[in-house]
DNA sequence: CATTTTGCATGGAACGTTCAATGACATTGA
DNA sequence: TCAATGTCATTGAACGTTCCATGCAAAATG
């Protein structure tokens, strides 16, 4: 019936070593074991964690995950869902995004699966997911302020959490970036220097990121008691971005210091700069928004707002893991501040 | 000690329906539902059958993973292996190729478990890994000729599968583009236009790929008896491809056809070309290689040659877990062809 | 007819861990 | 002194499934 290979025969197959192996080599019960490796310090003495832990050592034991999760109900998975279409700006931020959810998680000793629908039932995933309990909890990536997988799994009961916004009446289990205070370091930074001429060139589309970007540069520069002339705003397409930059930077009275919506953006115009053969960061001041890849390939890097993708991980990893635990579940919604990056742009 | 929610209390929970509830409800053992789940098809009749899968829907029964897991060593997961430090260019694609993944995983009741490495110890994500045996089997993405990560993996005994070429003593475990064949229906198409000025652009950079794309190109072109001069063909950054793509289309004598080696290059081309005022595709045609989420928002769209992802990805999934079965492995390594997708721009 | 094979079904054991209850012994407090 | 408390450790049961061996009637074989 079943083909079976040499090495990997399921019988042939070497026992693996378990908990019970650790125990009979130190010496002491499996409970004991057990409690060592799950940390509950008031069971055990110091002389047997030495004992203990030696005997894993040495064994190169590791617990089975199969069997802790079949009877502790905890699988230490959490599910990662990321949409089909995503927009080509997004997917270098959603990769990066990934990777430091991934780290996250495995700092506390969690794994990460990744779903994603197909076929068209958008939400048939999450149902799986919560019919077989393969995660214990689910992280989803750009959400809506009225997200229908939000909605779904608060009715199931799976805990989740979002990067992104998040209706009012689910008012604990988002995290995102603070779009509008992020702008104000850079803003800061630029007028330090001495900036006075500005311009803001952004994406087009109407996610409310993009405006947020915006709105937190107008109101940074009121902070200077400055203002944007509505002429030296401009959102569009690569093409037209590209357009508009060159069309500022060669008119009379260009601007000082041209502030953009994404790194991507950013690279764009100190492409445009360099094709007139300004030195962008002294000519030219040019800052970004993201801190992935993209701005430290251009030349010189970019001066920009980092996302704190690490920081956002954890935090929604932790929240995630509270719910699991049943702990507290009362603190808001959470904006996290950007970190300035200072390349050489600006 | 530990503070519990309502809902999510442990001893509260409702319990979960398992496989002798549908055994009670069918009116057979536990032994009888395990093998209509499993599809052991010999050992139940057609009515049995038919009043188990009807037990199983009424009670909206989902047999339990860490179970399966632990008695039958199977986790019905595949990890995928990120690198951390991947270029912007690529991230795009590893992005659409893990989406491929995931739904070719899915598609034979498998889930995807992503990690990348971080710290000092790039193997240390792997030995875990064995260690644990939390997944079936591992997937690489960009592996080297001499991948360390596929040779610890060949020696630790966990099967595992490489998006990439492999070094000849690993032949089985590999699959890739074929990136020379790729270029053959690109050209025929062209010539068959009847274009006969061609130019090639590519990215920077010493990787296999880019060097065997040019190369499928020019002897593509040999097929029809055509030579490509020296000064057509160049490489560098996106920057530099800018100001050539430039230089080609406003110097005497400029070709009808730019081939390129990626669709992010074919981007740039297309976006000089309408700087220039040139109609891409009646023009001047310009084809990309890829065929993700890029070649979409151009315009008019790319043509160009498309890594089918979907095949790479099942083609992986299969070969990985033919090896967890045990079956036979002695297929060699696969190159796969692209497919032509015809955009507008040639 | 006796025997083997086939089709279908069953119950006990095992996978490797954590939960829950209990125990032995030393220390503290009245 | 005796009970109460605390520290450390142990044992039986359970988590929910699949493996393995076995059973039994009907059908096929010699």
């Amino acid at each position: 019936m079943q083909v079976r290979g040499e090495e990997q025969a399921f019988k042939g197959e070497a026992r693996r070593i378990s908990i019970v192996d650790v125990a009979a080599a130190a010496g002491v019960s499996r409970q004991t074991v057990s409690n060592v490796i799950n940390g509950r310090d008031s069971y055990y003495s110091e002389s047997t964690f030495e004992r203990v832990t030696a005997a894993m050592r040495a064994l190169g034991y590791q617990p089975n995950r199969a069997a802790q999760t079949l009877r502790s109900r905890r699988t230490m998975q959490i599910g990662y869902h990321i949409f089909g279409e995503q927009l080509e700006s997004m997917q270098g931020f959603t990769l990066h995004f990934l990777q430091a959810l991934v780290k996250a998680a495995s700092d506390i000793d969690n794994q990460v699966l990744v779903f994603t629908h197909h076929g068209d039932d958008p939400l048939g995933v999450f149902k799986d997911l919560v019919a077989r309990r393969t995660v214990d909890a689910v992280i989803l990536s750009e959400s809506r302020i009225d997200d229908p997988r939000a909605r779904f799994l608060a009715d199931s009961g799976l805990p989740f959490a979002c990067f992104g916004r998040l209706a009012p009446d689910l008012p604990q289990q988002w995290v995102d970036v603070d779009n509008v205070a992020g702008m104000q370091p850079l803003v800061d930074l630029l007028v330090a220097e001495g900036h006075q001429r500005f311009a803001y060139l952004g994406a087009e589309g109407e996610e409310y990121w993009k405006t947020e970007r915006l709105a937190g540069f107008t109101t940074g520069l009121a902070r200077h008691g400055l203002r944007l002339p509505k002429a030296s705003v401009y959102r569009g397409t690569d093409t037209a971005i590209r357009r508009r930059a060159r069309q500022l930077l060669t008119g009379k009275n260009p601007p000082s210091a041209i502030v953009t919506g994404s790194d991507s953006v950013a690279a764009v115009v100190v492409n445009v700069a360099h094709a007139l053969g300004l030195k962008v960061g002294s000519d030219v001041a040019v800052t970004g928004f993201d801190g992935g890849a993209v701005g430290l390939l251009t030349e010189p890097t970019l001066t920009c707002a980092r996302i704190p993708v690490e920081r956002i991980a954890r935090e929604l990893v932790t929240r995630c893991l509270r719910q699991v635990e049943g702990g507290p579940n009362d603190e808001p919604g959470l904006l996290v501040p950007t970190e300035v990056v200072r390349g050489g742009s600006a």
